[in-house]
DNA sequence: ATGTCTTTTTCAAAAAGA
């Protein structure tokens, strides 16, 4: 079983690139985010030509995320963390698929720090904490995935220096990603590659990939329902024509029999 | 401070978020 996570940046006007990418790498499962598309434009169609079922959570202009697939429909579980009613922003979307619970998250960017987004980064990621901990203590196995927009240390970035008041790398952004793995989840690209620098993000500006100037904030989640085999982040696509600032990432796995 | 790309408003150019 293949999963992998892809923040598009615009379903619009990446849908070429998505699915050249699907038609390549044929992942079982497939989380989108930054949809940047209210639920009426969700492209529905052309994934199903493609071969995938999907459930999407969008929103106009911002956010967005979706599970797909392949050859199956994704049952879906959860729309939105829980913990605050009044959150309108989509950014989590949980759906049961292939045996597994599969949570795709958008975790806030959180800049300007320090400020009122920083606040609602920190407050999101508390409220992904709390239902990551009963997740993991459902008994299913579970893969949770997405842009957590955290870089976890500075061996998982280019070079920290210029980053250093960058809301990803704050220190309080980073606590909450260690303690959200102390549940016991593994952080299956580290867990694949312990001693070597893996991105998944390089932004637009200043020749970032040309330059490999990259960060590592797309992670793959896995409880300990789930037997890791495989990691790794398809590159190519980050240097396609017309290419997202994230590439995509990707674990393949077994599912423990008790 | 800057860099670049996407989306929106509105139908060109600029603002905002990332």
């Amino acid at each position: 079983m293949k999963l992998a996570t892809f923040n598009v940046n615009g379903i619009g006007s990446r849908l070429s690139n998505l699915l050249e990418w699907l038609e390549r790498e044929a992942p079982d499962i497939v989380c989108l985010q930054e949809l940047k598309a209210p639920d009426e434009r969700f492209p529905a169609a052309a994934i199903r030509k493609a071969g995938y079922g999907a459930i999407w959570h969008g929103q106009r202009s911002w956010n967005g995320v979706a599970i797909l697939a392949r050859g199956a429909e994704p049952i879906e579980t959860r729309r939105g963390l829980p913990g605050n009613a009044a959150d309108d922003q989509s950014r989590y979307v949980e759906a049961a698929v292939q045996g597994l619970i599969v949570g795709c998250l958008y975790a806030p960017n959180g800049n300007p720090q320090p400020g009122p987004k920083f606040d609602y980064k920190l407050a999101w990621l508390e409220r992904l904490m709390a239902h990551a901990a009963a997740l993991y203590a459902s008994g299913h196995p579970v893969v949770l995935a997405g842009d957590y927009n955290v870089v976890p240390t500075d061996f998982d970035i280019y070079n920290p220096k210029s980053w250093k008041k960058d809301a990803l790398l704050q220190p309080e952004a980073r606590k909450s990603y260690e303690r959200l793995l102390s549940q016991g989840w593994v952080d299956a690209l580290r867990a694949r590659y312990p001693q070597e620098r893996i991105y998944t993000f390089w932004d637009y500006f200043r020749q970032h990939w040309p330059r490999d100037a990259g960060l590592r904030i797309d992670h793959l989640l896995l409880n300990a329902k789930i037997t890791l085999l495989d990691a790794g982040v398809d590159r190519w696509v980050r240097g396609q024509e017309h290419a997202s600032d994230h590439a995509p990432a990707w674990v393949t796995f077994s599912i423990k029999k008790r």
